[in-house]
DNA sequence: CCGTTAATGTACGGACTGGTTAGTTAGTCA
DNA sequence: TGACTAACTAACCAGTCCGTACATTAACGG
């Protein structure tokens, strides 16, 4: 509530677009994921801002819009992520196994945006559809997982019939399940999903799973 | 539009309160499931039916007690699905495919189920937490589950250090991801997961990977 | 230091929404 | 058959919500 960043003046407002509209954009997501598209509200994604309501509609036209650029940043951070990804010089086992870590890990770390892709999914994707940002670019994990696949399957090691998204599918839905559905998961059937002792043992399930899975005797 | 059950009242309403309810309900899972919880309309539930809004207050009190008993419904008809399991007679390699095979069936059937599962979830699942029916009762597939992997760990079949709910998490995140996340992912990797050509290998898939995983050699 | 414009704030409109009030009608049972 | 109640309807209300018209001010070039 008291002034975060540097300069800090007394209480006057310093014009700065770029800071208003990021500030806008990062309230936004909180809501957005916190209550969903319809549940988020405009006065209060203001409110929760040091500008007004009429700054979002300056910077980004509506609801809507706000909320396909929220999931624009959503995306672009993850893809951000997964451009760091450095595995390719690990022999195949081990590089799926780090993968699948490296996203098991980032969707814990950021539970907004699985939020966000639930609520972007009730809405049938049209906020995706509609962005030509979104649309257009797909995940560098594809590539990567690409080229282990091939140089696992070249091997003799991997024996699964699957190209890359369809593994990716399989990673993601263990990672984005645990997260996503912890709350009805854990009122039903009394198990904590996300609790902190619990993250090793789901963490080498999913890598002994998809390993498993990779490298199974087809002839059995 | 024109009356569907039996003795068809020429215009005139009968008075039948199972009906009404019946149909309010039937509404309602129908438009909270398209339109999420803060989405969906009272006014417009009301509009589908037969019947008016007054009669929503009337039987169910509010908009947050018709969203429970939408959940009630939706999680009994799993639940009596579940109830007609009948996999033990197989061997524990067969019987746990069957189980899975049976979830993905029952997921790919009932899209709005899963719907209703992701919004509840945004919720973090606090009509769950209120009711005293859904936070009561668990899942038959769990302890039909508990026993084929007693079974088959017996036999030395399977070596995954896994229990029940594990393991029914780990079957349902990829049935849930595939319907629930179907449109972003179809967005973003080009690929449809719910396509009729490609159900089969799917469920195969599924059916491998949790096969895989449970049999693996350790050692290795 | 002044004119211009990008950036910001205020206040409000008009449609909608969940919930309610007041009243009506069909069925039932004494 | 007439009192009684469950089932039902129409109209409305108070509050909310997205969006906008209009006024204002900071910053910057000349």
């Amino acid at each position: 509530m008291t002034s975060t960043e540097g300069p800090a003046q007394p209480a006057g407002r310093t014009r700065d677009a770029a800071r208003t509209r990021a500030e806008i954009l990062a309230v936004a997501t909180r809501e957005f994921a916190r209550l969903g598209y319809a549940g988020a509200r405009v006065d209060e994604i203001a409110a929760r801002t040091r500008t007004t309501k009429r700054m979002i509609y300056y910077y980004f036209g509506g609801k809507e819009q706000l909320f396909t650029a929220v999931l624009e940043r959503a995306y672009s951070r993850i893809r951000e992520a997964e451009q760091l990804l450095d595995v390719e010089h690990l022999d195949p086992v081990a590089a799926v196994r780090r993968l699948a870590e490296l996203t098991f890990d980032h969707h814990e770390a950021h539970p907004d945006f699985i939020r966000l892709v639930s609520i972007e999914n009730i809405h049938e994707a049209e906020h995706i559809a509609a962005s030509a940002e979104l649309s257009r670019i797909s995940s560098p994990a594809i590539n990567v997982l690409t080229r282990i696949l091939d140089t696992g399957r070249e091997s003799g090691l991997f024996t699964a019939d699957v190209d890359a998204v369809d593994l990716h599918a399989m990673i993601s839905s263990f990672c984005f399940f645990r997260i996503a559905n912890r709350h009805t998961f854990g009122a039903l059937f009394g198990r904590d999903l996300v609790a902190a002792g619990q993250r090793e043992h789901y963490r080498t399930m999913l890598g002994d799973m998809i390993i498993a899975y990779l490298t199974a005797d087809r002839a059995a």
